[in-house]
DNA sequence: TCATATTAGTAAAACGTTTTAGTGTGGTGA
DNA sequence: TCACCACACTAAAACGTTTTACTAATATGA
């Protein structure tokens, strides 16, 4: 019943050819290591008939490389994510490569273990958007030699390939928007990383207003801790919003702080308007959809995912390791 | 600089043993084999202090499984394939199994392609949402007695364990709501695809207007296109409203058809409220943040994952080949 | 005609594991 | 004293490829 799968030595036997033989037909060595074309028809012809795949297993543990790209990001189920690593996975799969990825959750010992564990399994090259702590195990890939990306998230200790937009150039875009608008109390509501994509947020976000208007209200920050519940993250916001009702402007640095803003808002009956204006990070169907529809700072995900495979592909097929680039793109403000 | 990976030979040199005895060690079986504490200690250390993880590609190559689940999905971006995926990898993870995933874009010769690859890979189980005209591939699986488990689509064809939830009963209890609230005119929107889950809605929907009200008019049936541009749906839609200015409820058979529908209606500006209600199939942040609230067909999605993995591990584990098992779960109807 | 090149292939080692079938030593019971 | 067993461990084959180094036969050039 069980019929084992074909290997390269049932073809050999069946074309009476030696195995080599058909192992450099496979790779297209054959004119090169001069097999004769009868040969390599015969052959060629029972690998299609018999429908034969030779065994990437045996293939990777002989060659060292796998054709898998590893990547690994935070929460494949974060839209931004899994939109990227749809983008990623079309691209790749064009260049023969497949994607095995896995969600880190911001812990930095789930990403040692996944490196470790992509290590293992001997994939081609990394493309990490990295948790905080984790440099040294990225590090330790630099220094195999290994190709890695970095995305989204960046670590500016380590001289090792980006792609991400500039969160300084973006917030303040943003924060322009509202000043223009005379808007005078704009919120900026964030959360407590350290990390620089999202320092750079807060950065842009004073900047714009102290170019604008010298000094800047310290309490109309609010940093929600990172991976704090949902319903706590509404409650401090509806406080905030209570607290503060002389804000006519907001700011949020993520999608899903956008998200529980809004959440908030709704549920205190409070509506954004033109005497209360939001912008969200990250667009997305529920900004689009929303009344009134909000305005967003999309990222350009085609063109990460562009500048990302094609960063690997090159250190891939390039036998010396190859000067580190930064990609630095730019979000666009997209107001409604 | 690039230092070669330790194998088992040098944690075998380095301890003075033979490396049957550090892969007895390895596995767990070193008691079993008679090793001796003494050195079952000695030989522990070494592979701590090294930090020697064994070389996963060689060990699939030897044993013929690989500790990886092949997920097989339509598109990953699509947020109830990547909510479930980020589901099953947590879950799949605890039992130190990873995942790798493709989508299919629906494309059977994809499929086929991807079930070739993952079978070159040999990964030792599949979890899948078939796309049409797949099941030749997937019985082939069956036949070779891979564990499979199909999800969100079936195919009646094939004796295969599936875990999804009742179209009939979800759809029927939505146009239930809406008779109950006495409406007149339900439209549904679908898309022209004749697979069991989709048809299904179709059915639930037509089996209670007729129930309650006798007999059904099939004019207010839209089914779009499978695969159509959102542009068009949406033109589409527009029309559908213009026309049949009596419907007076829509039943949604798809997140995103209800995105484009509500996009549609904004555009007209014809507003969601109780001469006009909405039901969405699959719920997400865009219906509960909407103006006014968007009643939701919600999937379990929690359970869907638990039950799939649940399954595939039982399959995994068990020597003899299980009968299969078909989990039918309920959608749950969420009024807003 | 002989040395050398070219053509058309092949044998065998290697990749890093797991596993089967041993081996050698010391102890025990009769 | 001998047969046998338990104990503690190991040699070598196998998984399915790729690749290096070879061979044997024919062709070429001087």
């Amino acid at each position: 019943m069980t019929t084992k799968a074909l290997s390269i030595k049932d073809i050999a036997k069946k074309a009476n050819v030696s195995i080599t033989t058909v192992s450099f037909i496979l790779n297209g060595k054959a004119v090169e290591k001069n097999i004769s074309t009868a040969v390599i028809e015969r052959v060629e012809k029972i690998i299609k008939d018999d429908g034969f795949k030779p065994n990437q297993v045996a293939r990777s543990l002989r060659t060292g490389s796998s054709k898998i790209i590893g990547l690994i990001v935070e929460d494949i189920s974060n839209p931004f994510f899994s939109a990227i690593a749809r983008l990623i996975e079309d691209k790749a799969y064009k260049k023969d490569y497949k994607i095995i990825y896995s969600s880190t959750e911001n812990h930095p010992g789930k990403m040692k273990e996944l490196i470790n564990l992509f290590k293992s399994r001997q994939v081609d090259a990394y493309i990490i958007s990295p948790a905080l702590g984790t440099e040294q195990d990225i590090q330790a890939l630099l220094d195999e030699h290994k190709p890695v990306v970095l995305f989204d998230r960046f670590l500016p200790s380590l001289d090792v390939s980006y792609v991400g937009i500039d969160h300084i150039e973006a917030s303040y875009k943003a924060t322009e928007h509202f000043l223009k608008l005379k808007k005078k109390n704009i919120a900026l509501v964030t959360i407590d990383l350290e990390v620089e994509q999202i320092v750079n947020r807060y950065d842009g976000y004073k900047q714009a207003i102290l170019d604008y208007k010298g000094n800047q209200n310290e309490s109309l920050v609010l940093k929600v801790p990172f991976g704090q519940e949902k319903e706590e993250t509404i409650a401090q916001l509806k406080e905030l919003f209570k607290e503060h009702a002389e804000i006519d402007a907001v700011l949020f640095a993520t999608n899903y702080l956008a998200i529980s803003g809004l959440t908030a808002l709704k549920e205190m009956e409070k509506v954004v308007d033109t005497d209360f204006s939001v912008i969200a990070y990250d667009d997305g169907d529920v900004f689009k959809l929303h009344t009134p529809q909000i305005s967003a700072l999309g990222q350009p995900l085609e063109e990460i995912a562009e500048r990302i495979i094609s960063l690997i592909l090159m250190q891939l097929s390039s036998k010396e390791v190859l000067k580190t680039e930064r990609v630095i793109l730019s979000g666009e403000l997209i107001v409604r």
